[in-house]
DNA sequence: CATTTTGCTTGCATTTTGCAAGTAATATGC
DNA sequence: GCATATTACTTGCAAAATGCAAGCAAAATG
């Protein structure tokens, strides 16, 4: 049986590693919705941003595999849902630290911190 | 005189508006040097993760353009430095919650925080 | 049960990244 | 002061990631 040919990191420094899960463009955006309490497909598409289907269904499955988020299919249903993990909810101090430093630092950003209507 | 020609932004979202600064596997990681003490080109080439040197290049140019980091020449010296603004000490705590959570969550980390000699 | 929505996958063009090599300006050693 | 080494980049190219549009089967809806 394959290992899931996991990358080498490039170091052991912690916020080398921590970018080598988190550090790119999208991933966070979804982690985000995750924390407003997005759990459907479709509904991440529905960001603002507009994440393109690949790249969701992707950076979903990395989440997954990583252990940060978790696809759970809701007794009596069908379709999956995604949610975070322990790991995942253990994130919100990173996540704040992100949307404060924004909204200090770059004009026109406001935050929406309430869960948005799906 | 043409603009800067920024990019556009993806949403007013603060986690949005950061990320598209540093959000990538490299920028986050010229920032945790300079907080170290890092000031001299080559020496950021000297980090563990081996940054490839035109991503160094692009990537100061673009701390720099954002105005979190800067560049200067010591009086009485030729070769310019590099050093965070204002702005970009004030990363201090997301680069913190970054490194927090790596050390948590991500076995094999261990962080060096105290200034690395050049 | 017909229609719509959802949760993806696929293909392809564009952009970004990574690696190696090259170069001119600066600093160093004698 | 001059040869040598180092520094701070730039350039070229291959490989990987991203972005966009279209397609499609399973699930939900009316």
């Amino acid at each position: 049986m394959p290992e899931p040919a996991e990358r080498p990191r490039r170091s052991c420094c912690p916020v080398a590693c921590t970018l080598d899960l988190l550090g790119d463009r999208w991933t966070l955006l979804v982690v985000r919705d995750l924390f407003r309490g997005v759990d459907q497909y479709s509904a991440f598409t529905r960001s603002p941003e507009g994440i393109a289907t690949n790249i969701l269904a992707d950076r979903l499955d990395e989440l997954v595999a990583n252990g940060i988020a978790e696809r759970f299919v809701p007794t009596g249903q069908k379709r999956a849902r995604y949610r975070l993990t322990e790991s995942g909810r253990e994130l919100e101090p990173l996540l704040r630290a992100v949307a404060d430093w924004g909204l200090k630092h770059i004009p026109g950003t406001e935050a929406r911190l309430t869960p948005q209507p799906n």
